[in-house]
DNA sequence: TGTACATCAGTGAACGCGCGTTCACTGATGTAC
DNA sequence: TGTACATCAGTGAACGCGCGTTCACTGATGTAC
């Protein structure tokens, strides 16, 4: 009559404990992006999710919050590798900058938890690259990797850019306000998922051939010498 | 020896018990300004704020999830209010344009906690606008008021949009990215915050006189004939 | 080949805590007569 | 003007719950001799 929950999961052989960590990372992750927020992320929900006891974490993380910092670093690390790897595969820079911009969307868009917790959880992480765990040795490395991209194009003369970093920045921001406000309003009426190609062009102000003159027409943001 | 807390909160006289409501949902948004998410409003919590016993908030609201909806009412109230009163004072449409999503960003950057929770907590009534407080009547006017300002723009010849609703919903995203992850990662070497007008200009394809032809471009985003 | 033992991987029970919510109540205030 | 009473605004104690964490433990597995 009683439907038992599976206890069948093998206990792991004697040099394979670092197994569960990972088990636990990945459940803390499904639990996140199945609840949408990492308050999901209570040991003992973990511990259910995997089918250990809640004290088996205390052998591989000192408390609630490392998991929690394990799963950001594993999620920015995947965004890291999705965004170059879109990227290194294709030689045009233009295609290859949409192609990373493109990667960074779906990436946000299919993992719309994980891609938050990025951004909300320990910030000052991102931002000075002082990100500690082996997954993510730099941390910003998405938006560097975006500024490097959009540099590629300027050189290559199919950009109107006097500010790459400023540029980058600017579609940086743009694409992470299309991923966060999609995922938040699913029902709005939103135009097309191209609008990222048509962001990427002109905040990277692509310009399509050698440089037609008509590009010239807006002034730099930064007023250097 | 002992400090005792302040228990010196009059209660209020007879038909003034609506006073506690509004006491209760300002304590409530001090608290998630401060703490810095929206799971800092237990009922508890927010009661210590008020000076009250916990159950006295029963009072006047069924539930915490009541509580949360009334504090996500009043911040989507004060966006409105605050962007259409930037928008309203000013006649050149550009300039009400701008003034309107400067105050947009303005109200997201002050109280970053209060922003967030909007597109955070309860994400359809905003885009179906069925919002029931009495506070909003309707949920996505701040992104409404956006697209009719720039199709006033467009009216008056001083943008080369030829589509103000995508366009207007590129701008507002974009604003959204500036806001939030200016707010994530504080100590990045963001760009000044001009980026915000520069922005508008060019996501609003503001031409900044009478239609140069430099403008035309771009083609636009939707193919209607 | 056998066996004692150290170690590894993980457990079960228990703790104290803050939480949402319910319940019966209290005391001041206005009102009917 | 006095008084009984209804109502309003809010209280204090208690409940059951899930949580993070600690503790002493267990049983399988590999290893030294």
């Amino acid at each position: 009559m009683e439907q038992q929950e599976a206890p069948a999961r093998p206990r792991n052989r004697r040099g394979e404990g670092t197994r569960l960590r990972e088990e636990i990372v990945r459940a803390a992750i499904a639990l996140i992006e199945r609840e949408g927020s990492k308050e999901a992320v209570t040991l003992r929900a973990v511990a259910r999710e995997v089918g250990i006891a809640a004290p088996s974490i205390y052998g591989h993380f000192p408390d609630r919050e490392a998991v929690v910092e394990a799963v950001v670093a594993e999620a920015l690390d995947r965004l890291n590798r999705m965004t170059t790897g879109a990227r290194d595969s294709i030689a045009d820079p233009v295609d290859a900058l949409l192609a990373g911009c493109a990667a960074y969307v779906e990436f946000g868009t299919r993992e719309p938890a994980c891609y938050r917790i990025i951004f909300g959880s320990a910030p000052q992480r991102l931002a000075t690259g002082a990100c500690r765990t082996p997954a993510s040795p730099e941390g910003p490395e998405a938006l560097m990797g975006l500024v490097r991209s959009l540099e590629t194009v300027v050189a290559a003369g199919r950009s109107a850019s006097t500010d790459p970093f400023g540029d980058a920045v600017a579609l940086w921001t743009a694409l992470h306000g299309q991923v966060t406000l999609r995922a938040a309003l699913p029902d709005f009426p939103w135009p097309p998922t191209d609008t990222v190609e048509q962001l990427v062009r002109r905040l990277g102000r692509i310009t399509d051939g050698p440089l037609p003159d008509a590009a010239a027409a807006e002034p730099a943001v930064t007023g250097g010498a």
